[in-house]
DNA sequence: ACCTGGCACTCTGTCCGTCCGAGTGCCAGC
DNA sequence: GCTGGCACTCGGACGGACAGAGTGCCAGGT
């Protein structure tokens, strides 16, 4: 195991890095933090460091820098998460209460995670498999056809024309919608399917046909998981990327475009709590020279969705990882608010 | 005026310099292209561009380079559109017959210009304001409460709520439904605060609120413009930009992500055919390294919106232009069909 | 056992001088 | 009005010298 010094001097080595972009060196370790040892001394720990594979140089006779194993080592032991300050936190919350509704919401919340953080920010649109439904719209456009609206609690909205096996009298559609709403409002959708299932058994013989129909179309467009929607900003951010440009930048832009990849990425990350993914971690060969922090966010405790930032390995973890979570926080509280 | 052979000279300047992105001297000149000249010859011809402002020297001893005055020149006079082959137009239309629903249509159009042109591409979203009504729907939610929906010939779908100012029959309702349909259907948006003007007249004195009210709420409806969606894709091909790169890149990803700058930039294009605006003719600065090519499409002969890309200036306009164009006029086709 | 200072070594980045080639402008001649 | 020739100017490439930073290792001190 490694000592406690050399943990610390890992530790000044990935927030010089990330300060300076520069390979960091013995001497100017020792002359930046007060490690209370000497640069040979450091010298030492540096080489250890290196044959453990935390940090590597990238050449004969230049500082070292970390690598994504060092950067691993880093988040999970090293640093914590570094909270936001008061007036930022106020700035947030301003920001993202201007807000008029869950377009705007998105929209505001991923120009705020990127200027936060000056990085790529990617938010996704509340998924409806996780949230809520609000409310059960039913209404006859004619005797055999009928239009089905769904509310979510996040706001949006869903609508379905049914042409139904029989006509539907007035009584039984206002039977229906009354019986509907009681049983999924305010339930997951998630716990629909099992919630309906009886429910054509309380009507007429001649009408449960419509009924399934109904229902059947209901549990459609709850499942209708395609419509996960990506936002991303702050795509200017890439230009402070290195130095070495057009090769770092491009497959990131391509990654960027490809929303499939993206979602991938977000899903596979943990559902609760906080997920950084370092360079190679990724499964997506473009974006092997970044990092990605992400978390999940939602109205309630629950979260129904996922938002984060791209950027470049080096990074400052903890800062982007306090923004993340604040502004997870923020938009949660506004989505319960709405 | 300038002489034939200069426009020749200025025309093989351009070809060339959009070929090997170099500064293209007098011998080079004479050797690509057969014009029957010395390059001493063709040396007076340049002085003489140059004093006009069509090129310019980037150091003294260095070829020319095309100004954004000699692009405009080469893009009025000297080049045409190039036409697509046989098979990219048929490559072009069977990608986007494979279109399922509107935004996917939206979707596939953006892929496919980044990809014929190898630049950016942008795609406005069929615009309400220019597009017409398919259907009106009108039901009740309750005794004095109405859901609006409003589909377009585009297959985009809105709604709205109406609160009713007195309860609202059922025989109101039916017969407001035939008049509204009967007389917005087909109709284009701007038409329709003409063409329902009277409409409250036909109703009885109980009733007149309430359809004012619907009235106004399908006007608010048809002017909310805000909903002027834009799509970007293919901001890899940034990458490919030149060689200065950060400094080069940066204001143009920060224009992309300003649909607003996006929005008006395109509405300043002229409505019909298509337009090209080069460097500093674009009144946004950052997009003064840049040109745009735009278009408008539509369903019918009728332009709904706007697609275009955003490149270099040096860029292959001919080339680019005939891919803007023929996107168009697929997309348009497609939107028509469905 | 661990830290430290010293020393030799190895790179990289930079500066500078040189050189070559491309390109130009101009002029005299056809 | 075109052409060939000529002198001139730069920018980019090449190469050597040099300084600086950083390393590894070793012998000595606590």
């Amino acid at each position: 195991m490694l000592s406690e010094r050399r943990l610390q001097v890992l530790r000044a080595i990935v927030q010089d890095y990330v300060g300076t972009e520069e390979p960091v060196g013995s001497k100017a370790l020792t002359e930046r933090h007060n490690l209370g040892v000497s640069p040979a001394t450091v010298r030492n720990d540096m080489a250890a460091l290196e044959d453990e594979g935390f940090i590597a140089q990238p050449h004969t006779s230049a500082g070292r820098i970390p690598t994504d194993k060092g950067y691993r080592l880093f988040v999970d032991k090293l640093a914590g998460v570094k909270p936001m300050s008061g007036p930022e936190r106020r700035a947030i919350q301003n920001f993202l209460d201007g807000a008029v509704d869950l377009d705007d919401v998105v929209a505001r919340t991923v120009r705020l995670l990127a200027q936060l953080t000056r990085q790529v920010a990617v938010v996704q649109y509340p998924s409806l498999t996780r949230s809520t439904v609000r409310h059960v719209e039913l209404l006859a456009l004619a005797p055999a056809r009928l239009m089905l609206v769904l509310i979510t609690d996040t706001g949006r909205v869903e609508q379905r024309m049914v042409d139904c096996p029989a006509p539907f009298g007035e009584a039984s559609l206002a039977d229906l919608r009354a019986r509907l709403n009681s049983t999924v409002a305010g339930r997951r959708f998630s716990d629909v399917p099992r919630l309906v299932e009886d429910l054509p058994d309380a009507f007429d013989v001649e009408d449960r046909g419509t009924v399934s129909t109904v229902l059947s179309t209901l549990l459609e467009t709850l499942v209708e998981e395609n419509e996960e929607r990506l936002v991303i900003g702050g795509t200017a951010n890439l230009t402070r990327f290195g130095h070495d440009f057009p090769l770092t930048i491009r497959p990131v832009l391509e990654a960027l475009e490809e929303h499939v990849v993206l979602l991938k990425l977000l899903g596979e990350a943990g559902d609760s709590g906080m997920t950084v993914r370092i360079g190679h971690e990724n499964a997506y060969e473009g974006l092997n020279s970044t990092s990605v922090v992400s978390v999940g966010y939602g109205s309630g405790g629950e979260a129904v969705a996922k938002l984060g930032v791209v950027g470049p390995t080096r990074m400052d973890y903890p800062g982007t990882m306090g923004a993340v979570r604040a502004v997870a926080r923020y938009v949660g509280q506004i989505l319960a608010e709405s």
